[in-house]
DNA sequence: GAAAAGTATGGTATCGATACCACGCAAGCG
DNA sequence: CGCTTGCGTGGTATCGATACCATACTTTTC
């Protein structure tokens, strides 16, 4: 470390290239408004310096910041981070950058962290939930920018939304295994309350149903027990209540995995007798041999096109779309 | 979205509470300095117009932005993610924000992204790297500011480093091995340039060998295979090479489940011929049934403890120590 | 009881860039 | 040739908060 704070200005790159400061930022901000003698002058003179803009003192200036913010409930799934990336490849080529922050899930927490963004003016927001305290909605809806949900799509978003359906995606694994001869499907989940996902899934299994008897087996939460855990513990009570089961629509692939293990244990013959299918393609499945039929959800995708809408909106381009709908993927592999 | 860009300002914060926008600005940065019943006023106003603090405004001011730029090389692997969870919530509680960018493996994107994150002028830089080019390592030189490199424990450090030695840990992952009865240990890796971590441990392997003959297998590299088909074929080539050998050390997981696939389709007894060890604690092993012994970083503690340090340096206190080693766990599961 | 120290508050300058307006100069037009 | 038009450039005000200094008033100290 030098001697801290001693950041070169524009002005001094303008002393040094001989222009006016305003020139200077010209030349960085719009070259095309600048004769080449100059612009190339004033290059000189920043790479002389080792100048690098000040972004904060232009954010204040120019009322954009050239940040977004973005809220995640959580890091540690896969997909979200695969969401992230995608967001920030998108963005950072569209010259934006990304402030990121995290809520655990608990909604006083996003209420904070939504104003705590704000702060710092972003030119748009992205959140990966539609669940918001009234607070919050407010909040997001005062603030004049464009706000981006992801992963659910609700009917009224506040600005767009990014995502797919539950529904339908839960509406088609069972569809595809009673297409392929399963008399019995049963649908195994966990109780957690608020989880609008999970509730969507369950919702698209009973539309599906034409007729067959709805075999919902939702676990009650347990903080001590894991997903493959609560798949493991489904199963056997799934096969207790009901035992022609013939079909195991699991809500996650973590519960799919446990209910895995279990029908092994107990020698069943998947997917003979017994088909298994999960949600979110983890990546257990290509991995370690366990070949999961399951839903695939594409989050770089959905983290790329919130990148897309992003940089429109903040060009100033009219909204094509508020709610756009990137489907989903069911990749049928050894369990059903 | 209300109409844009009509911010409320300290001003008129201040003029609806009938103080001083001073008295605003202190009310909320530091409340001990202002009477209680100013503060309640300050407060009831701040509330009654919705109002959010410009942080930008507020940064160029204070020559302090409160924010912490980072830099992953990429989100994909689950222990870069959940050590910018660890960063992330060690920040926020200390009331800093975080700028993310990712290199994706490119220097020059490296070099790029750190000028873009210096131009928000952050209290600090968080890398999760070491590798710099000579024109980066200057520039964070200059910057003047605390750097901090993540995973891996460079000799001289920019500013702090939070890490494990990849060599003490190659070392002991072959110490544990001859320690329990191995021979013939093949060390496998992928021949990647500029790959230092494996580098080391590698050099770990071969300081630990204590007589025993060094086998190395190192693989050319091909962006055509995955982790797991080195793996596999590493395995293979080894045995062909040294068909007595009773043990591989893979230098990552990736690598040791696909040698274990390739274990599993020829028959041999793990661990009682071949033992099998990786390095990163992947989560394939507890979900899917394939219980590897390798090497476990902590990652979200690596990101804590570099939130920490940043907390510290921006508060002004002096750096204990330049280099903090936070070791890692050596996870003995059922492959060896 | 007067001087010294401390508390609460406000005024003004400032951080570093950009917006807006104004100006000089060259080319295009009748 | 005088006028308009457009381009390149510069001056000055401004964005919204905080630093620094000053002020009015209260409390402590010998």
């Amino acid at each position: 470390m030098s001697d801290p704070r001693k950041w070169v200005t524009m002005g001094d790159v303008a002393r040094a290239a001989g222009v006016g400061k305003i020139t200077v930022s010209r030349a960085l901000r719009t070259p095309a408004k600048v004769s080449p003698d100059t612009l190339a002058k004033v290059h000189k003179a920043v790479d002389a310096l080792g100048y690098v803009r000040d972004e904060t003192a232009g954010a204040l200036s120019s009322q954009r910041s050239r940040v977004v913010g973005a809220l995640v409930s959580t890091l540690d799934r896969p997909v979200f981070a695969t969401t992230i990336r995608g967001l920030e490849e998108g963005l950072s080529a569209g010259g934006l950058q990304l402030l990121l922050g995290s809520t655990r899930y608990a909604p006083d927490k996003e209420a904070r962290m939504v104003s705590t963004l704000l702060g710092r003016r972003p030119d748009a927001l992205v959140l990966t939930s539609t669940d918001h305290t009234p607070q919050t909605r407010r909040l997001l809806e005062n603030a004049g920018l464009p706000v981006i949900e992801l992963w659910e799509l609700p009917d009224d978003p506040i600005f767009a939304a990014v995502g797919f359906s539950n529904r339908a995606a839960g509406r088609d694994m069972t569809r595809h295994l009673i297409g392929s001869g399963r008399k019995h499907p049963v649908f195994l989940r966990v109780a957690n309350a608020n989880d609008t996902r999970a509730d969507l899934r369950e919702a698209g299994y009973r539309g599906a149903l034409e007729g067959f008897e709805p075999r919902i087996l939702s676990l009650p939460p347990d903080d001590a027990l894991s997903g493959p855990d609560f798949g493991a513990q489904g199963l056997a009570q799934a096969l207790a209540r009901w035992p022609d089961t013939d079909a195991v629509i699991c809500v996650s692939d973590a519960l799919a995995v446990g209910a895995w293990c279990e029908a092994m244990r107990r020698g069943l013959d998947v997917p003979g007798l017994l088909a298994i299918t999960g949600f979110g393609d983890i990546d257990v499945a290509g991995d370690a041999g366990l070949a999961l039929t399951t839903i695939r959800i594409d989050g770089e995708a959905i983290g790329r096109e919130a990148a897309r809408l992003t940089l429109a909106a903040t060009a100033g381009e009219p909204l094509a779309d508020r709610i756009i709908d990137l489907g989903y993927t069911l990749v049928r592999r050894a369990t059903g």
